[in-house]
DNA sequence: GATGAATGAGGGTTCATTCAT
DNA sequence: AATGAATGAACCCTCATTCAT
């Protein structure tokens, strides 16, 4: 997680150029058949340099890691407001927000879904580390000041909260699906999964079956 | 996809214990990690042979992508019964009749997993097609006979399939990440997830909300 | 120690040639500074079939240590006799056939005087051990049938072997610094060289000062 | 052998610490395996620097085996004296001198016999000559004031001096080979090494045969 | 059909050396 | 005088793929 110094003090723009290659590369790759010389060819450096900055590959990997979850993460919770609302508006909210976000850091973003999928076992650890620390920390904000006045009897916040977090997630992921197998436009495609959405917390609320 | 006649034309058993191999390594190591040298020594053939009846790593995934989705496919609408039940019985029967294949062919199932993980850019539209393939045939099985009689107005049979497959979905992204960090016997596992899956269901069908 | 059965069953020649390309590179430069890139081209191998045959290079470093300590100490017990003689002049007999030993041999030799200047951690062990089981046994041969009637009283067997052996060193170590520094031909050396040591050894029998 | 000016017009502490962090390195790791960036880090300089004042790893080593030779040089004849005495007895005193001069310049000495043991070809000329010169003066010195007066008749005092240089010298190379593969507190050491030389020299003045 | 020896490009990493500042 | 970022060749090693047998 620590880089050294060298590589902190390089001006703003050069580090960015350089982040900006490694996150590509580990994004498209995955950790282990990510390559560091497609890394350098893109960033316009030596070989020797990378690991001049980084040490090594595993200590490049999980400086990104830190990067991109304190990135995405202050970018999300900077001047965010919590006003009353039930769960499923601030579902809402916040997966608009997240995807506006996911728009405007596509590679840190692309970065952290790869994270999850190719993670190997050397770097395990510490990265569940990061991710713990920032998961633990959204959910605490998520249930902050809601409105839970209308929850069915029987349902708990906590079990509310879950239900629907993890409903949107099912969306998220079969939405990434058809975009892959399907690219177009941001715009309609968001405009398409907002509609979506929407429906579909509807249902959240009131769930598929006629009320008894 | 297509693999050489001289593979089929094998004993079956040699073809079992080649595939078995094979998928062994894949699912261990994701495709672009796992080494062509430890399925020749595994299945206990040579390296040049292995490439006599595959042609090249990439076709041999494509081909063991092709047979174990198959293969599950197969296994699972085989004897498989459409009782009239609505869609949130039927979803928890099917994802009990999942595991239990699972359990059955946990090499096969431990592949196609792997393979969501680690899916190199010259596979991947292939192996979408395949999986698509799959999916939209289960899409039409699991909506054949369903009781829609008590679906809340205004919301289609499809919407509510969808909704409750999503959302499942959800649920399963979620508990692999669990398991991931802390991986437990299968059973437990099993056990614990279908608690959590009944709850979930319950609001699948009645929302989170109170009824008006 | 033990190397892959692909290289055993190699035609002699080419194993000679390939173990000749990599002991001369091991000699010239030592363990950790010689360069497997150079025993391939030397030995004109690809860089993959070297690792193939051997797995890594200390594997290859090991099994050369117990090639060429083996090749020297069979090719000098071999045929040997153990005449009833004294000690010095057993001496002078086994450093004949040693240095004709390393005549034929140079390169063996060469690989095994450079293994005791730079020999790293990690195979030290093993090489001692090597080592140490030839040692023993030489010292064993050495000692056998020995004339030892006329030995100056107060001095063991013992000690006036090891006083033989060790001084009989030195010299050798001199005489390779001195040939290092001025390389010529090997017969006009030895002979030179055979004459200083029938002197030493006249002074090994009977020390520099007069008798009282 | 020749350093740049602007190092030897630095403050002697400051010469000192650079030179002393080098020759650390050198002693541990032997010519090739040292690595200039460990002595920059010890001697608290930068890279650049270094190479300022050497020119090169090879100049800087040439440098200070030169120093290292010198300094142990000046500091073994400074104050010695020359007493009428044997052969023998002046070996035992200049090695006991030799080392306590050992014990006080521990680097040095390391260095001196890492270069033994791993001197690569580009400087092994010049290193020879470097040592070449301090034997020749040793050579001189040692034989000056001897007391030749009991040799046996027919040894001149070249042969004598040569032989027990020679056996003190292949004494010592055993011992040095003991200490690689036991290490042990030096002065415990030395003492031993005293004893077994002392009984080694016994023998050096009476030979190990029966006087006639 | 079947083998496994052979290839060579690429993997991550180190390091003496240079040079703009 | 002094820095340390930057280089690039060389390090050991792996691996999918080919081909003579």
């Amino acid at each position: 997680m620590e880089h050294s110094e060298s590589f902190s003090s390089l001006n703003p723009e050069k580090q960015n150029s350089i982040r900006q290659a490694c996150i590509k590369e580990f994004a498209r790759a995955g950790y282990s058949s990510a390559s560091t010389n497609t890394m350098c060819k893109e960033a316009g450096i030596s070989k020797g340099l990378l690991f001049y900055y980084f040490g090594s590959k595993q200590r490049l990997y999980l400086y990104l890691t830190d990067y991109c979850t304190k990135l995405l993460h202050d970018a999300f919770y900077t001047g965010l407001e919590y006003p009353a609302e039930d769960i499923v508006t601030r579902l809402l909210n916040w997966t608009l927000r997240k995807w506006s976000l996911a728009e405007q850091n596509p590679l840190h973003y692309a970065f952290l879904v790869q994270q999850q999928l190719d993670c190997p076992k050397d770097v395990q650890q510490t990265v569940d580390m990061i991710r713990g620390i920032a998961k633990e920390k959204a959910y605490q904000a998520f249930s902050r000041n809601l409105d839970l006045s209308s929850l069915r009897p029987g349902v708990s916040k906590e079990a509310a909260m879950d239900f629907v977090l993890v409903a949107v997630e099912g969306l998220r992921a079969r939405n990434i699906e058809k975009y892959r197998q399907n690219p177009q436009p941001l715009l309609e495609l968001h405009a398409e999964i907002m509609r979506e959405l929407k429906d579909f917390c509807e249902l959240c609320r009131f769930g598929i079956i006629r009320c008894p």
